[in-house]
DNA sequence: TTTTTTTCGTAACTTAAGGTACGAAAGTAT
DNA sequence: ATACTTTCGTACCTTAAGTTACGAAAAAAA
């Protein structure tokens, strides 16, 4: 994985990868991945196509680095509270804020990208949705993990343990669906306090 | 809406909009809107591209249509489910009932093509796009009425009407997207299931 | 200075999508 | 029979996507 080796000879090269990259992930985040093509990646960033072809090999590839660098930027904080070993409500509390947190002011889009390509898998090429699978699997694991804390907390939770997972990452993907139609972070919030609660602590209404 | 009066004169009418419809409702719902072209339906039912146009307008209103012909045969009997006057629970077993039907044994496809088109709307025509949120307001709608009646029957839920709206808007969209990605209708069947309660039965475990 | 190496970008190619021009075909009315 | 009307489908057009061939350009090495 190492791209900035320089050579010791040939032309210098002029071409910057992460800027290719940064404009990709935001125009896929915020515009959709099927309504970006290459060649607008190429008109936003000065680059010429070859110049992409040669850094990325192809569209796939291209898509696949892009959400690569998505998951550092988006979903690696997310798990990190997820596998926190905070007391459940904490951990309850960070979610909905890290969901829920206004996105104008940080500069980041609405909406979730590994969303958007999960619902668009059947037009990817086999890098992306294998990198794809493979963030979904890990955020599920996450998810999993958080329902077996919180069974050891509060005890069983009126549920097998994969159900309270694919619970949970339902709601993350409604969240994220609601937030990308422009419902306001304040109702998403509700309704993920609603549900978050409604798991982990079973029936109470805390 | 008369497409069926025959003209006096002319050349007698060869093509068959109904199986043009019914394809393209299956193909669109089994494959995904974008990965079904015009030119696929044409092969499909052995029609003429100009006679596809000259049925549909345009690739727009061949979907617009698709979709109508969707609501009619998927979306109309929830909504029925969901303005029956009968005791909630009812309501509740009936929908879980129904969403997670086999499907494979009535031959009709996995997943839901409204949720599939919300997903892929930045690709659709604007006749479409009309079709999928008249819908989609229609089918908030019920729920929203679910709610009221499940307030009149328990009292106060715990949160507002509308929170608890697109809380089960997300639910339904949730699991027509574990069906479509191949999780067992059993298993949809405890998530909804615990879903449903939860919200209609506020902190009970019946 | 010449060779070698590496990167550069113009200008193409290929494929498939949505869409249509237009004359032939197949009927009814005069 | 001829005219009129409606529908038919072949063969095309346009656009935009992903992709690449290939010679020029810019550096280090000989």
């Amino acid at each position: 994985m190492n791209h900035d080796q320089l050579p010791l000879r040939g032309r210098p090269k002029k071409l910057d990868r992460n800027l290719i990259l940064q404009s990709a992930l935001m125009e896929y985040w915020s515009k959709g991945p099927s309504n970006v093509s290459i060649n607008d990646i190429c008109k936003l960033t000065g680059t010429s196509k070859p110049g992409v072809y040669r850094e990325f090999k192809s569209d796939d590839g291209l898509k696949k680095s892009a959400l690569k660098a998505y998951r550092t930027l988006a979903v690696q904080p997310l798990l990190n509270i997820l596998y926190s070993d905070q007391p459940i409500s904490k951990t309850i509390d960070d979610t909905i804020s890290f969901i829920t947190q206004d996105r104008a002011t940080i500069g980041i889009p609405s909406g979730c990208l590994l969303v958007m390509m999960s619902a668009l898998s059947e037009q990817l090429g086999c890098s992306t949705l294998k990198e794809l699978n493979k963030i979904r699997s890990d955020l599920y694991a996450a998810f999993f993990h958080c329902v077996e804390r919180a069974q050891l907390e509060n005890g069983f939770l009126g549920m097998e343990t994969d159900v309270a997972a694919y619970f949970l990452e339902n709601q993350h993907i409604g969240a994220m669906r609601m937030q990308k139609e422009g419902i306001s972070n304040e109702t998403i919030a509700k309704v993920l306090s609603f549900s978050f609660k409604m798991v982990f602590y079973k029936n109470s209404n805390q």
